[in-house]
RNA sequence: GCGGGUGUAGCUCAGCUGGUUAGAGCGCCAGAUUGUGAUUCUGGAUGUCGCCGGUUCGAAUCCGGUCACUCGCCCCA
């Protein structure tokens, strides 16, 4: 048992973790790209107040869970928890918003210091994309369908289902709001402990609470629809038409509400039941005020974020990379010919493994735990004339070639 | 921040109600095969039994504390 460890929370990605992390880093950007989103990217750090403000001062990630620390300058910094703010704060430093739309396709790390467990850690990574500058629910649609799209492409498409909500506008949701304050507070002795606090801060969030008594009250609480505005209303038709004619299936959950105060209208989950007490794979939703929070013009926008180490553990093991050429000198006379063979079929365009010790048998295993498809052995006699021994290591069958045809060769087997 | 579970070799784990040299499989190393891998056979190395303290003639085993991991609550990707 090592006694040096990571930080809590934080873990190093060895090869095999970090394929599947590249696996759907690349397949969420290729499909991303599709859709027309630009890959960008933001610093990993900003001035506290881009994160405070926008997320909610009451919100669990502004309360307890930023990485926050004042640098030697006396700036107040905080380690982004998320993704989003950085990226409205980006479009108004940089003047975009009147280049709108905007379409922004994001991957990164994000912090939060929140004690671990299955699917939760300090430093995670996310992708995200953003579509900012389109009031109209085919924005919604279209973000909503990518992710759809990814998930599919991952091959998990069929272990998640895709929750749908709306807030409305604000409004409706200040509104709805109102009531249910009303109607908790009428409730008060009864409700546990947690929601009495929520009644505070997030009112919504007593809606999802997985205490039995709150689930019982919650059975005569006041229903969303009925503070929605007319026109919130028709927007959250939109949707529905919008994906209904897209064929992506998804269940309305009126319970479905996110922890971050800049979210209106349209609010999603992808989940799963395989992930344990996490089970949103995938989550977004519109954040029309974001913009103006933050000093900007205003920018209706929605986007979503996906955690990779959750979308990691629930993909299958992504294939190993291309299998390389293993070159095997046989004796002292043999190191630099093939040094220099590795060098050029490199540059040709080959995957090379060269070992750095052992005798012919040795670098022959070495070959094969490097899941090479062929050795190039490079023994003395051969190569007094000019040629070398290609040894086919899946069918154990070897021949005698010349360098000169060696490339030429390689390249049947790839 | 709160509650439960678990810490024995690089990995997965065994070790009954305390008994003296702490085990297995996989992996690793070497040899059979000094110019031929993956198979097979033979041999070998590896542990502050998470850490500190206590009980005891004696602790991997019991007790306390501590740290780490893990699962759940809160919250969220």
């Amino acid at each position: 048992m090592a006694q040096l460890q990571p930080a809590r929370g934080t873990q190093d990605l060895l090869p095999a973790q970090m394929r599947r992390h590249r696996r759907i880093i690349e397949t969420a950007r290729e499909i991303a790209a599709r859709y027309g989103f630009a890959e960008m990217s933001t610093p990993i750090f900003e001035f506290t107040e881009v994160f405070a403000r926008p997320i909610g001062e009451a919100t669990d990630i502004v309360a307890k869970e930023m990485y926050t620390f004042v640098d030697r300058g006396g700036d107040e910094i905080t380690l982004r928890p998320e993704a989003t703010a950085g990226i409205v704060r980006a479009v108004i430093s940089n003047g975009l918003a009147q280049q709108a739309p905007l379409k922004f396709f994001y991957t990164g790390p994000m912090f939060r210091y929140e004690r671990p467990q299955k699917g939760r850690f300090r430093q995670f990574h996310q992708i995200d994309v953003e579509l900012m500058g389109v009031a109209a629910p085919q924005a919604d649609i279209e973000v909503i369908a990518c992710g759809r799209q990814i998930l599919d492409a991952l091959g998990i498409g069929g272990r998640v289902v895709l929750e749908l909500n709306t807030l409305g506008d604000r409004e409706s949701r200040a509104a709805y709001r109102d009531a249910l304050v009303a109607f908790y507070k009428r409730h008060l002795d009864d409700l546990s402990e947690d929601s009495r606090r929520r009644l505070e801060r997030n009112p919504l969030r007593i809606l999802d609470s997985k205490d039995e008594g709150d689930k019982r009250i919650n059975a005569d609480a006041p229903s969303n629809a009925e503070y929605l505005t007319p026109a919130s209303r028709d927007f959250f038709d939109g949707v529905r038409r919008g994906l209904d004619a897209l064929g992506i299936e998804y269940k309305v959950n009126p319970r479905l509400v996110r922890g971050l105060d800049y979210y209106v209208h349209t609010t999603f989950e992808f989940i799963t039941t395989e992930l344990g007490a996490q089970g949103t794979v995938l989550g977004g939703g519109r954040y029309d005020g974001l913009s103006e929070i933050m000093g900007g013009p205003p920018l209706p926008a929605v986007g979503w974020a996906a955690g990779i180490e959750r979308l990691a553990m629930l993909i299958e093991e992504p294939p190993e990379g291309r299998r390389p050429v293993a070159i095997v000198p046989a004796g002292d006379d043999a190191a630099l010919p093939a040094l220099k063979l590795a060098e050029e079929l490199r540059r040709a365009g080959f995957v090379v493994e060269l070992g750095y010790s052992g005798n012919m048998r040795k670098r022959l295993q070495r070959a094969d735990k490097a899941n090479a498809r062929v050795a190039v052995i490079l023994g003395e006699t051969e190569l007094a004339r000019g040629a070398a021994v290609l040894r086919d290591l899946d069918k154990g069958e070897q021949e005698e070639v010349p360098l000169a045809e060696l490339a030429d060769r390689l390249g049947t087997f790839y």
